[in-house]
DNA sequence: CGGGATCCATTGTGATACTG
DNA sequence: CAGTATCACAATGGATCCCG
C-alpha cells in the first residue's frame, strides 16, 4: 500500500474531495439538485466567496453540474454527476469511520 | 446523506486523516513499523518540522504508536495502532477513486 | 538521529461592498 | 439571487539553528 502508485491515488482523491468545506458540500447533493442559497442556509458557517469557490472547483473537476436559469432573478442549481455519483461510496465509508471513531473518542476505553 | 450526523462523520475523518500528510504517512505505515528517518526519506518534500507534527497528531488520535528506544544514536519507531489498521479501507477506498478518477482526467472522455 | 524553537513566506479564509 | 472584487487577517508550511 505505501507505493507510489498508491499513494498517489490517495493524494488525488483528497485534493478533489478534501479539504474544510466539500466534503460537506458534497453529503448536500447527494441528497439531490441544491441552489446555490440552499446550500448556504444549510452551511450556515461557509461565506459566499467560499461556497461559490469550492463549488467551481467541484465543477471543473467533472464533480457537479452547474445549471443556470437565465431569469430574473438568477436561479442556479447544483447537483452531482454521474461521476460525481461515484464519490458516494467515498463519502459513506469515510462516514463510518468517523461515526466509529466519534464513538471510540468518546468513551475511550482504548 | 446530507443528514447532521453524516456531515459531522467525514469532517472528522479528514480531521483525522486529511490534509496534505497524513494520508501519505498511513500508506507507508500500512506497511508496517518505519523509524522517522525512513519516513523522512520515503517523503522528500515534507520537512522534518511537519513530518515531526502530523506523527504527533496522528498518535494523539490513537492512530499511531511511537516507540523511542533511549539508545545513542537515538532510535524512533511509528507503527499503526490496532485501531489506526482500521484506516485502511478509507485509504483503499480513496485510492481506488483516484486511480479512477486518474485515468478519467487523463482520458477526459466525458 | 530525532527532534524542539523560532522566524518568515505563502496560502487560505473571512468581512465587506458592489453588480447583473 | 447569485455571484465578483478587494482588503485584512489567520492558518499553514518551510528554513534555519539548536539540543539531548
Amino acid at each position: 500500500m505505501g507505493d507510489l502508485r498508491f499513494k498517489r491515488s490517495v493524494e488525488l482523491t483528497l485534493k478533489v474531495i478534501g479539504g474544510k468545506w466539500k466534503p460537506v458540500i458534497l453529503c448536500h447533493l447527494t441528497d439531490g439538485v441544491h441552489r446555490f442559497g440552499e446550500l448556504k442556509r444549510e452551511m450556515p458557517d461557509i461565506t459566499q466567496k467560499m461556497l461559490t469557490q469550492q463549488l467551481r472547483e467541484l465543477e471543473q473537476d467533472g464533480i457537479i453540474d452547474r445549471t443556470v436559469y437565465q431569469q430574473v432573478p438568477p436561479k442556479v442549481e447544483y447537483s452531482l454527476t454521474e461521476y460525481g455519483q461515484t464519490l458516494k461510496e467515498v463519502l459513506v465509508v469515510m462516514a463510518e469511520w468517523g461515526i466509529r471513531h466519534e464513538e471510540r473518542t468518546g468513551v475511550e476505553e482504548d
